[in-house]
DNA sequence: CGATACATGTAACCGGTTACATGATTTT
DNA sequence: AAAATCATGTAACCGGTTACATGTATCG
């Protein structure tokens, strides 16, 4: 019986499964090589959790080398795995996401267009935007509250968690807007290429 | 033997105890209604931590109504626990830190002032504004040569981690100037309190 | 040939999550 | 008296961390 809650580790195996097969090596240098690294690389952590997508059946191994000592898997997504995927991209974003795992939010971000393409991506983005502008109205009272009340220090950790979130809000707005001028670009290229015989790539 | 580094849980607790003697719900209540919550709350995760807490005899359980069949435990600070709680507070940011443990940075700059005073925050806060604004540096340099070969929504998600390190830093930035200001007032409220008696209380 | 990077794993440990259990006090 | 809230805990489960073990390919 499948897991109810892959972890963020295990979501972002299946993402970059997803963009093509690659070995559990070629994914653990992805997380050591960039900032995906914070949902945790090192063998322990990567090895363990590609068996576990693989049980259920989110992940098919072909083995290169299969008589040698040390065989090497290469790791696709299967169609069970690109449900799960859809599912985990697909979910609305909530106020408690928002509020304690932003995290998730930003990985699904990161590949909400590459799996569910730019209409879904821009989807995304306008509701993150809008849970975020929420939060902020939410925080920005709380700390009108209780900063009074606070040491120096205290007060101003709690600020930057504000401007924290003020941050991510002005970049989600910024997002929305570059996503809609991207889908424009794509639409008006659809059209070129429709009426002018195909001549701009999609891609 | 004590563990060589104790969960940001266990650090937030010792902090928490030294700023009052506090029972276990107590401090669950400041977990669960503070973005301090981020740091976890349950009673499955508080209550075992006091336990260690108290077993390495960093913290002192003082029992009220030993009798019944629920004593209430008040937990206190002890030296050993001071020590250790000063120790995490005047540990030197690194660049691992700001880049693998920011939460961990800003749950001991909440701290700071409050264990090691106001100079110690002073110049906790000028060495992470220093640290923040290499690790921008060396993020924006990462962004400007990965971002050309990355999808939309990858790129948007990498430029958004770059955008929290930069607000991070301005609030750095803020906090440091703060942080003068108010020594600049407490010496300026010392030496008016030599001068003409005591008059401005000092807290 | 030896060092280094490539590549794959295992196992012990630990702490956080979830879910459950229970008693005391206050409110309706 | 029932319900809600205050208050304290326990136990199973799970996955990430750390450290270790080992084999393969490449390069100087």
């Amino acid at each position: 019986m499948p897991r109810a809650v892959p972890s963020l580790l295990e979501h972002a195996l299946l993402a970059l499964a997803h963009q093509e097969p690659r070995s559990g090596y070629a994914l653990r240098r992805v997380f050591a090589t960039t900032p995906m690294g914070h949902y945790s690389d090192s063998p322990g952590s990567i090895y363990p959790a590609l068996d576990r997508l693989a049980r259920r059946g989110w992940l098919s191994a072909a083995v290169h080398g299969a008589g040698s000592l040390r065989p090497r898997r290469v790791f696709s997504i299967t169609p069970a795995g690109l449900d799960q995927l859809e599912k985990w991209l697909s979910a609305r974003i909530t106020a408690d996401d928002v509020m304690w795992r932003m995290d998730d939010v930003m990985l699904r971000f990161a590949f909400v267009a590459d799996v569910l393409g730019l209409a879904a991506a821009l989807a995304f983005s306008c509701d993150l935007e809008g849970a975020l502008a929420a939060h902020v109205r939410q925080l920005t009272r709380f700390y009108a509250a209780a900063a009074r009340a606070m040491p120096v220090t205290g007060r101003l950790a709690l600020a930057s968690g504000v401007e924290m979130y003020e941050a991510q809000h002005r970049w989600a707005v910024r997002a929305v807007r570059e996503l809609r001028a991207h889908e424009r670009a794509a639409r008006t290229a659809d059209r070129a290429g429709r009426a002018g015989g195909a001549r701009v790539p999609r891609r």
